[in-house]
DNA sequence: CATGCTTGGATAGTGACACTTCCCAAGGAG
DNA sequence: CTCCTTGGGAAGTGTCACTATCCAAGCATG
């Protein structure tokens, strides 16, 4: 398959295949000569990937190429392939240590996973990247007066480890650890999308039930 | 309160909250005189609101903007006045018309609805930018070549369901309309990556309860 | 009264980012 | 031989959220 195909069957222009070439977000295709290079399925299907990553995730490239990085990297076992990945994609930003909202909201987050029994999440702690920016966010919600303490977040914590097993047991639907950790990246980024938007179209449905439609 | 004092309280420089008054995204303080305006905890508020907006939910200040106007909107109903709030929240791109990927998409979020129940969802249709959003987020994951089909989705569906009434039931505490379409613009804004963060916080502890933590 | 501060208002500039345009030299096709 | 396509790289574009700078008008202090 030629660049112009390649750009044909995804519909993504020559000018931004060539561009993500050169930002190392697509391997080059085999080179067949100077001025002539070969691409196949699997540069097909990254290159959806990496928009997928770009347009919907709205990750930033420099990102997108350290997450195709570990997706890339066979020498990693499959647990810690999978974490880097995801690691590896952009977070809420980290916690401000200065501001005290900060205290509380880490106070509150340790008492809702020992709430939980969530013995895993509380070892790896602040070490994750999700740890840290859950406190950040949890801070902001405390900044702002509205109330987000281990009460009221548990049972959406509950809904979420339900989510997470389901997850977990679609990932394991996979034989090659490659294919597995690409979909649990692109379940990262354009599944949540999808939960996102099955929350608030269940919102608009609860809402219509309780309140009527007009 | 002088404008230095607002910048001071909120950690947001003179200069930005002047880009913000000229952006109307904040009212302008009472004018005392020509070189002083005085503003108070409202204001502060509404500060701190805008900075969620745009920095956690980065939502574009055009439509942190529209958003904003529907939530001062105090001559629409509650329903309305909530609906038309959220829907100016910035969604997925629109699904592509042209892409066969979107027809099986419809049909397969259509199907969702029916087995799920969810009449006043189906009734409202591509009315709703969510329910469009939905679409072009499924035929994405369909181009991809990901499962996503009203199998797949239908417990997920029913997780989020038991989310949304938990959210309606903690809207109903507030008292006033314009502190209950605040709190659900937060709660799209700030409170859905609260339970991003969960849910993924969620797979680590539950990849660590299956396959352990190193 | 002089000095130095803050304020509101406006305009232009900045930096990040995701492209996109332009140009070139090397093939290959007719 | 000529025209078109290809890959590759440098430079430009558009957007967006600020940010820097300037200005004239107060107000506060010595």
């Amino acid at each position: 398959m030629r660049l112009s195909e390649l750009s044909a069957r995804s519909g993504v222009s020559t000018a931004t295949i060539k561009y993500y070439l050169r930002e190392g977000l697509l391997a080059p295709g085999r080179q067949l000569n100077a001025t002539t290079a070969d691409y196949d399925e699997t540069h097909l299907r990254r290159l959806r990937l990496v928009r997928a990553l770009i347009q919907v995730g709205r990750v930033p490239v420099a990102s997108a190429r350290e997450v195709l990085k570990h997706v890339d990297d066979e020498s990693l076992g499959r647990t810690i392939r999978l974490g880097a990945a995801l690691w590896a994609l952009p977070q809420a930003p980290d916690p401000d240590e200065e501001d005290p909202a900060t205290a509380a909201a880490a106070a509150e987050v340790e008492r809702l996973l020992r709430t939980l029994g969530w013995e895993a999440a509380r070892e790896i702690g602040a070490l994750s990247p999700v740890h840290r920016s859950l406190v950040a966010l949890v801070a902001t919600q405390i900044r702002l007066g509205y109330p987000c303490d281990a009460e009221t977040m548990a049972p959406y914590a509950e809904l979420m480890r339900q989510a997470a097993a389901r997850d977990l047991d679609r990932m394991e639907t996979y034989e090659s650890d490659t294919e597995m950790v690409e979909s649990a990246v692109s379940s990262a980024v354009l599944f949540e999308p999808v939960l996102r938007a099955l929350h608030r179209l269940a919102q608009e449905e609860e809402s219509a039930r309780r309140y009527g439609l007009e």
